[in-house]
DNA sequence: TGTACATCAGTGAACGCGCGTTCACTGATGTAC
DNA sequence: TGTACATCAGTGAACGCGCGTTCACTGATGTAC
């Protein structure tokens, strides 16, 4: 009954254009099956059915169909992490922890427009999280961006333990994540008003807390 | 390819004793397949010989898998639903907005233990939100609850138009219920620090969102 | 208390279908000389 | 520029299996008198 673990790298990249433009019909029909009839019908038959070509083609590229999700996933968490370290290049040239949080709205509402304008966003997102072989692929990437974000906090107080400020940051993380799929999922509030009531909680709880830590002071 | 509609509702309670065991044995082995193996590979039959069953025994109960899926859900969300109406009683015996938030940690931590408490709490409600087929439930579960907790606000700021307390009270619904899975998910964040940094959150911005409505002061 | 009957609970067998995956193959493109 | 060869891309056909679902049925439990 238990699963063994399932091998999710591509099988090969694609060389030739007409390949490059199979390989990216697949991932784009994949995301097309993934919101309309959702994870739990998705296939790799349905797919190349949609796609215009054979299965076969199909397991060219690809071990299995979990391989196609995590090709998904993969694209979608590297977007997002572009914009997360942007944030952060730009808290670094100000020089301050505080600059983190005057920028927190940018940051929020921007994610929202890629995540909206990104096909399939959240059902992908949401696969993910569903699928047992599939569920580190989030964790790690919320993980490794909570990562980066400490280091960033880190520098302005080195006198607090690493622990201690990388545990808040993964709950806003994930907080943050979860006002952004939101966004996609209640229509009966705007976005704009979700990037502004989650920057105003992140920026209340994150001013309470850096005053809190004697360090902040410093810059 | 659209799915069209699908049956959730139960087909039949059980009557005798026996059907009753029979029953929550689908039930259970569904919740301990939906953990092991995850919402795209549960399967009727699976789920059938699991608990010792014939499917045809099943399918007296439920009209298909998504029906056994909706079951598990509705529990789910009726368990978390009380845990919310008793926050709102204990508030209304005190007769202020602010007792939500001064009772907010109780509920955050109540609900982590309850949510861990309940097998598979976690797979059932990733698996409800990545099924097009079930999403409705938790969106509209979440809804009524923010519903409830408008309510209560409403009652001490009846000059705020509802919607303003209603968009920001759904807002923390959502994101409170991010926080409580995430201690199910990521070990690396205890669950007494998740709880106490939620309510933390979200006491800074209701008091600060309080303030800025006039009304509260009546209180 | 016994028994006849109604209802409830569960079964065995079968169905057609789509699933994931693999094989040996043909056809298209790139490149060395 | 032409052509031979190597590599890359995609196919047709097939496999065994588990899927969801239904049928007519037997067996267990409850209840009316």
């Amino acid at each position: 009954m238990t699963n063994g673990p399932v091998d999710l790298a591509i099988k090969r990249a694609p060389r030739q254009k007409r390949a490059v433009e199979t390989y990216e019909r697949i991932l784009d029909v994949a995301t097309k099956l993934l919101v309309e009839i959702g994870v739990e019908r998705i296939s790799t038959n349905l797919i190349a059915a949609e796609a215009g070509i054979t299965v076969p083609t199909l397991y060219r590229y690809f071990p299995n169909k979990y391989a196609v999700l995590m090709a998904l996933g993969d694209r979608l968490m590297t977007e997002q992490n572009v914009l997360i370290a942007e944030w952060l290049e730009r808290a670094r040239a100000v020089d301050s922890a505080e600059a983190l949080m005057d920028d927190i709205h940018f940051l929020i509402s921007r994610t929202i427009e890629l995540t909206r304008a990104t096909p399939g966003a959240l059902a992908i997102s949401l696969s993910l999280r569903a699928v047992p072989a599939l569920q580190d692929v989030r964790l790690s990437s919320h993980r490794a961006m909570s990562d980066a974000i400490t280091d960033e906090f880190h520098r302005h107080l080195p006198g607090v333990p690493r622990t201690e400020i990388w545990e808040r940051v993964r709950i806003s993380v994930e907080l943050s994540y979860a006002a952004i799929e939101m966004a996609l999922e209640e229509p009966r509030v705007g976005d704009a008003r979700i990037a502004e009531e989650t920057a105003i909680q992140m920026k209340a709880y994150w001013r309470q807390q850096l005053a809190q830590w004697p360090e902040a002071q410093k810059d």
